[in-house]
RNA sequence: GGGCGCGUAGCUCAGCGGGAGAGCACCUCGUUGACAUCGAGGGGGUCACAGGUUCGAUCCCUGUCGCGCCCA
């Protein structure tokens, strides 16, 4: 029995325990063993994450794919799993240390610190997976995967071991993103651009050889910065060698103020004239464009903040080369102060020394991490980095050559972009949480990369034997005692980004490095779906591991979606408060409702404004939907044992057949081409507009009147038509039609194993030819290959025409305001044959419908009849006295008006010679076509107006 | 500054070379046999603006204005 009421809340756990239960999601199942695989993986969340609206879509619009092909009889693989989240993870349990007032992460040490971070992982690390498994995700959770696993581990470590052996990973001292507060640097995808409103600080840098005067500006030149305190690590002034007014300056000296040194003023280019005062201050290690001039000018390099940004002065030897006498104080009075303090002291001094010659208002953007929300530090300092450019050059061309293809594909135009201007990959992070970098160094700084400790040290030892700076027996107390060769050699200390094992994610997690059979039976991935934030982190990286390492890609497909923002176009984000959790829309509206909306507004190319009125509507849909299901159980509606829909007897059942197909296709064309919203809303309308609306109602007076044949073959066929339903809207409400599925009917099994009513175009085709090659070929197939192509235009015909009537009726009986109550009459009006008999046909549906007394045929409608045009017949209500005849004329006047509109429009066009030349043959006949239907129409009011006439 | 995208009904959005569509909201009516989380009907749009291409433009091109995002 169907309980009464449709209460998600009550049947989302029942059903995912069944599907649990029933290992419904596994990948390689024994029946599918033959069946052709489809995998996708998931863009893993991170093990700190919990599920937001942007993964709410992401894994909807997944699970959407999967159940449609699991149902189409492949092999599904929906690979699972969490990433480690390197800086988030680290950062939580840090928090959670401090909170417990516990001993901090330094004061533990690294080795007890790590297994802190297992222990919350055990502990905290399944939230996002259990969220996930609310919102109906079908992925194979017994697969699910950690990027921190062993097998994923020994990936990473076999990529950093090739990729160093081939050149494509090498160490360097660059200028690298610091995060201050993090104490790591970071990737340039991981720093965002943030406009701060700040100030543009106009400072005189007095000229070597003149005597600072405030009031003469002579004798000094003014350079304008947006970072007055690293001034104190300046080593030139920089004007633009065109520039009139100070170009002859280059090649002069200007005095650091304060800080006495002596800077060149050189010539470059980048000192825009039109910016600021044409002149600008170089600190080489503190900007990164400046570092490039330095490099390009042979400038010396002075660096003045510490780790944590503060001024560190004291001890600094760039500093102290080349300072004045009494230049202690400076250094006595800022070291260790935070950057910003230091400004404000820096600031104060120069107007205080007259050094100061304005402040401007300036907006300029800022780069801040993305994890800290520090203000980043360029620091120079030797991180591991990947040759992304190298990398990136089969990457691009798999894209250019559509051996990857992008949908939407204007997304391709945004990864050509980036990965064009690839800058080598910072892989480094000086975290304790992460792969460790598996690089070992000797005494004398050498390095030794293998894939594990004992090779690295066996290959070490032995180059140190060889070389002599141990003896053989050291070498093997070592080999054997890692106290004995502690600090002889010593592992790097930095761990690898995060993102640098998410890449491997498609294949790693199907065992790789080892040949598994799952990576031969899965990989590649069917497609990968993913927000468009996501394409350089994820996509481009997954691109050039695959190329590199499978020799092919990872993905022929790249499905980027649109991002989930709030009711009014804002992104949501915590400090703006406008988060909608999907967790409480689940517990509200059901998980259904909260899918079938996401899929419903997922249009390619525009983001997602999601309202929760949106949600509650798809909730009445599900409502809709349970009702009409409780009808039919009501009715004694049961599907049969091999029946065959296409057999049907009845026009209405036949009819329902005919529909029923076309929405399987129009869902299955549009699923398969990522149109998420076309098959959403067609399932809408077929199911409430189609099947609520017009079947069941048309079906209600068979089933209750005394045909016992047609009462026995439509009860069958609302059943297996809602069957229908059930499978095709699976994708979309699964735990709704799982639990309708199964209190329905008896049943073989679960509808998420079910088969869609549509076969795979190919598998049909072949199936086809089998079946006319093989006589032994089970004759079940035939009936199911007939119904892929089923059309029935006459049924069409037939029960449109009683709607298109129904209607009709309806509607003139609200414009002429006739209440409900007031039973008419209809008559046809010398109406085709086949017009009664349909008419004769459905009498019963159309009075009930329409609310009508009688339905008659008559030659010609009686004087002052209300005549209505049903698909090119006169319809006629004779309401002599009832209707009002002025505003019956007006109404058809109206109509007349439209008709000749229709015609007048159409013969502008036909009168047009060269409309008639230049337009396609079928256009100019379609466009005749409608000429003469307007033609019949204006006729057919023209006379309904006469007869109005007659009456008056 | 460069790039991408978007301005269509009150709102949210489909459509994208040949007759302007949906959902919600709104108005009117309805206790009819699953469903008031419902049913029936209805009003409402110079498809941002200006040029151009075309026999024909909401749709293609150019420009303007407005909005959003990404990268400097």
């Amino acid at each position: 029995m169907i309980e009464k009421t449709y209460q998600p809340a009550e049947i989302e756990d029942r059903i995912a325990r069944a599907w649990e239960e029933a290992g419904a999601f596994r990948a390689g199942r024994p029946e599918r063993r033959d069946a052709k695989p489809y995998t996708i993986v998931i863009p893993p969340p991170n093990v700190t994450g919990s599920l937001h609206m942007g993964h709410a879509l992401n894994n909807t619009l997944q699970d959407i794919l999967c159940r449609f092909e699991r149902m189409r009889g492949r092999d599904v693989l929906w690979q699972p799993g969490t990433d480690h989240a390197g800086i988030a993870t680290q950062n939580v349990v840090e928090r959670q240390l401090m909170e417990r007032q516990e001993p901090g992460r330094r004061e533990m040490g690294r080795a007890k610190f790590v297994e802190r971070v297992w222990e919350w992982k055990a502990e905290s690390g399944g939230t996002i997976v259990n969220q996930l498994k609310r919102l109906g995700a079908s992925c194979d959770w017994s697969r699910e995967r950690f990027t921190m696993d062993e097998g994923l581990s020994r990936a990473v470590a076999k990529v950093f071991v090739q990729f160093h052996r081939d050149g494509l990973i090498y160490k360097d001292k660059r200028l690298a993103n610091w995060d201050p507060k993090l104490l790591t640097v970071i990737s340039d995808l991981e720093v965002q651009q943030v406009e701060v409103k700040g100030h543009l600080w106009h400072l005189r840098y007095p000229l070597e050889g003149k005597t600072f005067d405030p009031a003469d500006a002579s004798t000094y030149i003014v350079v304008a910065t947006t970072r007055p305190e690293t001034m104190l690590g300046d080593t030139a002034v920089a004007v633009h060698p065109e520039n009139d007014k100070l170009k002859h300056l280059i090649g002069r000296h200007a005095i650091l103020p304060l800080v006495g040194r002596k800077i060149s003023i050189i010539g470059d280019d980048y000192a825009d004239p039109e910016k600021g005062t044409g002149a600008v201050k170089i600190t080489p290690l503190h900007d990164f464009n400046d570092y490039e001039i330095g490099k390009r000018h042979g400038l010396p390099q002075i660096g003045v903040l510490d780790t944590e940004a503060r001024i560190a002065l004291k001890d600094n030897e760039d500093y102290a080369r080349g300072l004045p006498e009494g230049a202690d104080e400076l250094i006595g009075e800022l070291h260790g102060m935070d950057r910003f303090a230091a400004r404000k002291v820096l600031v104060q001094r120069f107007e205080d020394f007259g050094f100061l010659d304005k402040i401007e208002p300036h907006t300029h953007m800022v780069p801040h991490g993305d994890r800290s929300g520090a203000i980043i530090e360029p620091y120079l300092t030797d991180q591991w980095y990947v040759d992304a450019r190298t990398l990136a050059q089969p990457a691009i061309a798999a894209v250019r050559s559509g051996a990857t293809q992008f949908v939407p594909k204007s997304w391709e135009k945004t990864y050509f972009e980036w990965m064009e201007n690839i800058q080598p990959w910072n892989i480094s992070r000086q975290l304790w949480w992460g792969h460790q970098i598996p690089a070992w160094y000797g005494p004398d700084g050498k390095v030794f990369v293998f894939e594990t400790e004992e090779e690295a040290v066996s290959h070490a030892l032995g180059y140190y034997a060889e070389q002599g700076v141990i003896t053989a027996e050291q070498g093997a107390e070592m080999a054997t005692d890692p106290a004995k060769r502690a600090g002889f050699i010593t592992r790097d200390e930095d761990v690898l980004d995060t993102w640098f094992s998410s890449a491997l994610w498609p294949f790693s997690t199907l065992g790789w490095p080892d040949e598994t059979p799952e990576l031969a039976r899965y990989y590649p991935t069917d497609v990968l779906v993913t927000g468009f934030d996501i394409i350089f982190f994820w996509v481009a990286r997954m691109m050039m591991m695959g190329l590199h390492f499978r020799k092919e890609v990872p993905f022929p497909t790249v499905y980027i979606h649109a991002l989930v923002r709030d009711e009014k176009g804002a992104k949501m984000s915590k400090s703006k408060g406008n988060v909608v959790d999907p967790l409480h829309l689940i517990d509200d509206l059901g998980a259904d409702a909260l899918r079938f909306t996401l899929a419903a507004m997922a249009a390619q190319g525009r983001d997602i404004k999601l309202s929760t009125q949106r949600v509650e509507g798809y909730r009445n849909f599900a409502t809709k939907l349970w009702n009409a299901c409780r009808f039919a159980e009501m009715n004694g509606c049961a599907v049969m044992p091999d029946f065959d829909a296409t057999q049907a007897k009845e026009t209405l059942n036949r009819w329902i057949v005919h529909e029923t197909l076309a929405a399987a296709r129009e869902v299955t064309e549009a699923i398969e081409t990522y149109r998420f919203n076309d098959a959403a809303n067609a399932m809408y309308r077929f199911v409430w507009n189609v099947y609520c609306d017009w079947y069941l109602e048309l079906a209600k007076p068979v089933m209750m009147g005394p045909d016992n044949a047609a009462k026995a073959e439509t009860r069958v066929m609302v059943a297996w038509a809602r069957d229908e339903i059930l499978k095709l809207l699976h994708p979309f409400m699964p735990f709704l039609t799982e639990e309708l599925w199964a209190v329905t009917e008896k049943r073989n099994g679960l509808l998420a194993l079910a088969e869609w009513p549509l076969r795979v175009a190919d598998l049909t085709a072949l199936e086809a030819s089998a079946a006319v090659a093989d006589p032994m070929m089970p004759a079940m197939l035939v009936p199911t290959l007939a119904l892929q192509d089923f059309t029935d235009p006459e049924a069409e015909a037939e029960i449109g025409w009683v709607i298109d009537l129904v209607s009709a009726i309806r509607s003139v009986r609200a414009e002429m305001n006739i209440p409900p109550a007031t039973l008419l009459t209809l008559t046809l009006a010398g109406v085709s044959e086949a017009t009664q008999g349909r008419a004769g046909r459905w009498s019963d549906v159309i009075k009930r419908l329409a609310r009508l007394s009688d339905v008659s045929f008559v030659p010609k409608a009686a004087d002052g009849s209300l005549q209505l045009l049903v698909r090119g017949e006169i319809a006629a209500l004779p309401l002599k006295g009832v209707v009002d005849l002025a505003a019956e004329k007006m109404r058809l006047e109206k109509e007349m008006a439209k008709a000749e509109a229709d015609i007048k429009r159409v013969d502008a066009k036909l009168a047009n010679e060269k409309f008639v030349a230049n337009a396609p043959e079928e256009i100019v006949e379609e466009e005749k076509e409608k000429r003469s239907e307007a033609e019949a129409r204006k006729a057919k009011i023209l006379e309904a107006i006469e007869r109005l006439k007659a009456a008056a």
